[in-house]
DNA sequence: ACCTGAACACCGTTCAAGT
DNA sequence: ACCTGAACACCGTTCAAGT
């Protein structure tokens, strides 16, 4: 939205920095992008090959190339066009904690809306001029509650990592495929998150670990039952709380001496 | 080490069930496996096919197939081979937090030995005999520090998640590769790791931060020096500290009720 | 019970040649 | 400045045929 070319690129860009770009109709870098985006979200990322897609556009892979540069290129600009997709609040400093739950909250949604986000993050510092706007909009939220450049930091990229460590494991079971795809489940198709299955995996764990000698496994064999407990929202609301309550104290204790 | 014959098989395993498994020298599912850790460990995730594989154990890509069924089911089993090398100690109720840090500090340090085991990890629920007796004896201490049964199962999850989340982003920049492996660096092959040229990245990350337009990026130009302290090990303290006492803070409280 | 060669249906990427 | 077809060097997996 905001004008990108006060930004320039960083160098490790995987990307080809060619001028002039005219918008003939059928194929440009935006209209690759996008493409690739709804292919992601439809089919997962198993689907998503250069030839598949360059067939989505109607052109040969080749052509793909000289916008994107490499099937690597393109995942960065895929990376952060859905990073784009996140609001960050304006800073207001007395509700930070809050503010910053918020954000978490938002990532792991935008992780769910897009399975394979995640796995297409891992490897890629997020650099990009949307993720730079974001980068800036939260750790103004941790400036402006009072935690010093260093806390600052450490946190944010935490945070990150903690919530990507938790979405990983919710979106890992499906391979980033969305729900339905396959021919096992009926026509209850659950949505996004796919609790009905989300469930049944969990009943799955909790049936086989009731199963296990006892003798081996006498904590795991009594603690069959609470494997069955899937609320990931529950557990989501715990980790964030267990974060960033103390993301504070260490605020509250530097802020001491 | 443990008897596995007492442990059934979870029923979503991907392997072919076949009984009896003669030891011919070259060839059997343990020196596959072996030969894929390997094989990874030297050249990264990249390098692992079965056509590869397969060549390095002096047969053909097909051979393979008998043995683990698919590349997915090698990978499940690559997985709970390297969950194996984790040692968890005997609970000691009175230092549950301290052991509970040292089983994330060990969790760690696997992932950084091997750099590839958090991506293999995605989309995998660890539930092979060594996976399943890890579990166990994590479980056990988070009890023996006199966690509820819920708590206890959520926290160790959550736990899990926290360090993988972590560990993706040290392992990510290299893609699983070892280090030096590329013809850019010189001899000075830093080792696991590779702090050398993750002080670089860091560095890389903070000029490019310090020049982009302080109009638009305030606050992040202001941090930018904060972006080149890259000491993963104090973040990482930082992480499991925060972690730990909020899982004991939340147990204190369930306590009290 | 195990191994094999050959084939099928794919990949990402390059490159000379076009317009 | 952009697009193309064809090729290169790979993939995972299957399957009939062997021993």
């Amino acid at each position: 939205m905001t004008a990108n070319s006060q930004i320039p690129p960083p160098p490790w860009q995987r990307l080809p920095d060619r001028q002039a770009r005219r918008r003939r109709e059928p194929i440009s870098q935006e209209a690759i992008v996008s493409a690739a985006v709804r292919l992601l979200d439809r089919e997962g990322l198993a689907a998503l090959s250069m030839r598949r897609l360059a067939e989505e556009l109607g052109t040969g892979a080749a052509s793909l190339y000289w916008h994107v540069g490499s099937k690597d290129g393109l995942l960065d600009l895929v990376l952060d066009q859905v990073i784009g997709e996140g609001q960050v609040p304006d800073p207001d400093p007395a509700r930070w904690r809050e503010q910053l739950k918020d954000v978490a909250r938002a990532q792991r949604r935008a992780s769910l809306r897009h399975p394979y986000i995640v796995r297409i993050s891992i490897g890629r510092i997020p650099m990009g001029p949307n993720a730079l706007r974001y980068s800036e909009r939260v750790l103004a939220i941790l400036r402006a509650g009072g935690l010093p450049p260093r806390l600052a930091v450490q946190g944010y990229l935490l945070l990150i990592a903690t919530v990507n460590g938790f979405t990983i494991d919710e979106t890992g079971v499906t391979d980033g495929a969305p729900a339905g795809t396959g021919d096992s489940a009926g026509p209850d198709s659950a949505g996004p998150g796919d609790p009905a299955s989300a469930q049944d995996a969990a009943n799955m764990a909790r049936d086989y670990i009731a199963s296990l000698p006892r003798d081996l496994f006498p904590t795991m064999t009594g603690l069959a039952d609470e494997f069955a407990f899937a609320d990931a929202d529950e557990r989501f609301e715990m980790l964030i709380d267990i974060f960033v309550d103390g993301l504070a104290r260490r605020a509250a204790a530097n802020a001491a001496t």
